[in-house]
RNA sequence: GCGCCCGUAGCUCAACUGGAUAGAGCAUCCGCCUUCUAAGCGGACGGUUGCAGGUUCAAGUCCUGCCGGGCGCGCCA
């Protein structure tokens, strides 16, 4: 039995060229024999089939695949779930790679897919190399991811880092899914944080240049003359008095608070630049808030907003039940966020006249939907959570309804050593930067263990557990997976030298002795890889494939462990070189998806443990 | 008081955007190492998916109302 006995419908010759998912490709055929059903006059015209799936069977005794398509298309139709059923499960028994196809429950068509497909998905697999996942979805459709976004103030922590791994992630899951994405970092340059930097540094200007001692420095801090007290300062007050000499040392603030600011954000780019390099984040374009000012931006994107007719003065109703002591009804400048889905209008000036953040955040997603972004995807903080509604609200003014906006919130990481919490204190100068650590538990696990929840749940990261060697830590048990399969494929080498091992050798093998059913469970699982990139990216949620590489692993090291039980299951059988060729291909087909996977989440697999 | 997120096995969490008998790991108990890495594997035990209604062929998932937790709530960014 070959591949090309049973060609699926949708492969074709070329199909190497065209990145596959089985289950879509399946999908296309259910339909088809759906349309055959409405041309025999089964099913009335132009059924509504949006809601037609097919998905593997929760319970694999059930089969290779399951559609809903005869209870979704039943009702419409006036038929009875499973007599539909029945029609369409006879002609789908019929269709190319179908061994089986059985009505079951209230109307579920569960089909049986003949070896061969299976086989021929691992050798797509095997071909595409760590390419296998990638998918034509996105139709090169361009996406902003903006992530990370700190105030550019200080190093970053571990709540920054988070955010940071999260939106890489996605932004590479997307990638893999087809889109052409835009990493993007928005940098908060223009506001009072920034003063507050400048007159951070200016004071440990002023103690490089001997005017000031630490106990002056103190007493500013304690008098909360100065917002920002961290040793990371002193350097940055070094820096400037090598540049600027005493130019700034007695000077007023008016004078020097611009240049030292500028300088002070420079710098604090460069440490924020370092951190994430370190963390294996790289952006593609850094976007200035100081800079859409200084353009005209924020006044333009008001003008126009006011030209729509979306800018008015009015009073805000003060939140009900909050007792509003401070609060006294005034006249403000108003966006109609209500108009666009929000709870209320959202001021866009402050009462000296100046621009709200938030009147700068319109300009910006302005900026981004006028160079031609129609996915805007933002990864904040959950305390950003309130803010939600009204950046939706700007993105679908400004874009005409042309724009959508999704914003992933992160919850907090809570960081423990072997299960105690992990003191933080930013006075006491125990507070855990994000170079902390990676430096002491490395990029790839603090990447991996930030992704192995959905971002809106709450993190444990305990750094006993993220570095120990067991099933419990899922980086150490994929990692582990990856690396037994590598060592099978070295001591392959050796049992069978000169024997071309690559996996495009092996892909040309009789993959057709693949036969034991747990063998068979693993090429399925491996199969799924490209429909879990499609349904990840759709959703916008990387943890799944953080899931879906420990449920490789597993099935990996259940195998390897029947090999154990069962010499006659082992990967590689001295006298039988055909059948050990077969099992690497399988072997390799996992190390190629966990490799695959890791990528995504930019993360170096490791060929051996040690 | 209002808005958003969350509530699933003793613990930590999944559940493929509405599918079939809700799944893993840890913990507890029972098995498996002269063999490709046992840092692993197999099995058992464990559930009124916070509560009460509703929508439909079908609800952990959608709607309404409660209970409990987190975040936020005009001129901070």
């Amino acid at each position: 039995m070959s591949a090309a006995c049973l060609p699926g419908p949708s492969r074709t010759p070329e199909r190497n060229d065209e990145p596959m998912n089985i289950f879509t490709a399946y999908k296309d055929i259910v339909l088809a024999q759906v349309a055959a059903l409405v041309e025999e006059g089964v099913l009335p015209g132009a059924p509504d089939v949006s809601r037609v799936t097919v998905e593997p069977p929760r319970d694999p005794a059930h089969g290779d695949m399951a559609t809903n398509a005869a209870m979704v298309l039943a009702k419409p139709a006036g038929l009875k779930p499973r007599d539909l059923a029945e029609r369409l499960a006879a002609k789908l028994g019929k269709a190319a790679g179908v061994v089986e196809a059985t009505v079951a429950g209230p109307g579920f068509i569960n089909l049986r897919l003949a070896r061969a497909i299976w086989l021929d998905c691992l050798r797509d697999c095997l071909s595409a190399g760590r390419a296998y996942g990638d998918s034509r979805m996105g139709d090169r459709r361009r996406v902003n991811v903006e992530f990370v976004s700190a105030n550019p103030t200080g190093p970053m922590h571990v709540g920054h880092a988070r955010g940071a791994v999260v939106g890489d992630a996605l932004a590479a899951l997307l990638e893999k899914a087809g889109y052409r994405v835009t990493r993007e970092y928005y940098i908060n340059d223009a506001g009072s944080q920034v003063d507050a930097l400048a007159r951070a540094v200016h004071a440990r200007y002023r103690q490089a240049l001997g005017r000031l001692s630490d106990e002056d420095i103190a007493g500013m801090l304690a008098r909360k003359e100065l917002e920002y007290g961290g040793d990371y300062l002193v350097p940055a007050g070094q820096a400037l008095a090598d540049r600027f000499g005493d130019t700034y040392a007695d000077a007023p603030e008016a004078e020097w608070l611009a240049p030292v600011r500028d300088a002070a954000v420079d710098m604090m780019l460069d440490m924020i630049r370092d951190d994430l390099q370190a963390l294996g984040v790289v952006f593609d374009v850094f976007s200035s808030e100081r800079a859409l000012v200084q353009a005209g931006r924020v006044d333009s994107t008001l003008a126009w907003l006011d030209e729509q007719g979306l800018i008015y003065t009015g009073v805000l109703e003060p939140p009900k039940g909050k007792a509003p002591e401070d609060w006294e009804a005034r006249p403000q400048t108003l966006f109609r966020a209500t108009d666009f889905g929000d709870d209320v209008d959202r001021p866009v000036r402050k009462s000296d006249g100046a621009w709200t953040y938030f009147a700068g955040d319109m300009a910006y997603h302005r900026d981004k939907v006028e160079r031609g972004f129609n996915d805007l995807i933002n990864v904040l903080g959950a305390d950003h959570g309130g803010y939600v509604k009204r950046l939706q609200a700007v993105v679908k003014a400004v874009s005409g309804g042309q724009a959508t906006l999704d914003v992933k919130l992160c919850q907090l990481v809570k960081l423990l050593d072997n299960g105690e919490p992990v003191k933080m204190s930013k006075r006491a100068g125990t507070f855990v930067t994000l170079r902390d650590v990676v430096d002491r538990v490395g990029k790839d696990v603090v990447r991996f263990i930030m992704l192995t929840r959905k971002n809106d749940a709450a993190l444990d990261f305990d750094f006993a557990k993220v570095t120990e060697q067991s099933r419990d830590n899922p980086v150490w048990y994929v990692q582990y997976a990856h690396a037994r399969a590598c060592s099978v494929l070295r001591h392959a080498g050796e049992m069978f030298p000169g024997r071309d091992l690559s996996p495009a050798a092996l892909a040309g093998g009789a993959l057709e002795r693949l036969e034991a059913p747990e063998e068979l469970e693993v090429v399925r699982v491996l199969a799924s890889w490209p429909r879990l990139i499609e349904s990840a990216a759709e959703a916008h949620e990387p943890h799944r494939v953080a899931y879906y590489l420990a449920d490789v692993a597993a099935a990996f090291h259940g195998l390897w462990t029947r090999g154990k039980d069962d010499t006659e299951l082992r990967f590689l059988v001295p006298d039988d070189e055909r059948l050990s060729l077969a099992r690497l291909a399988l072997v390799q087909g996992v190390a190629t998806v966990l490799a695959s996977g890791l990528h995504v989440f930019g993360v170096q697999p490791v060929e051996e443990l040690r």
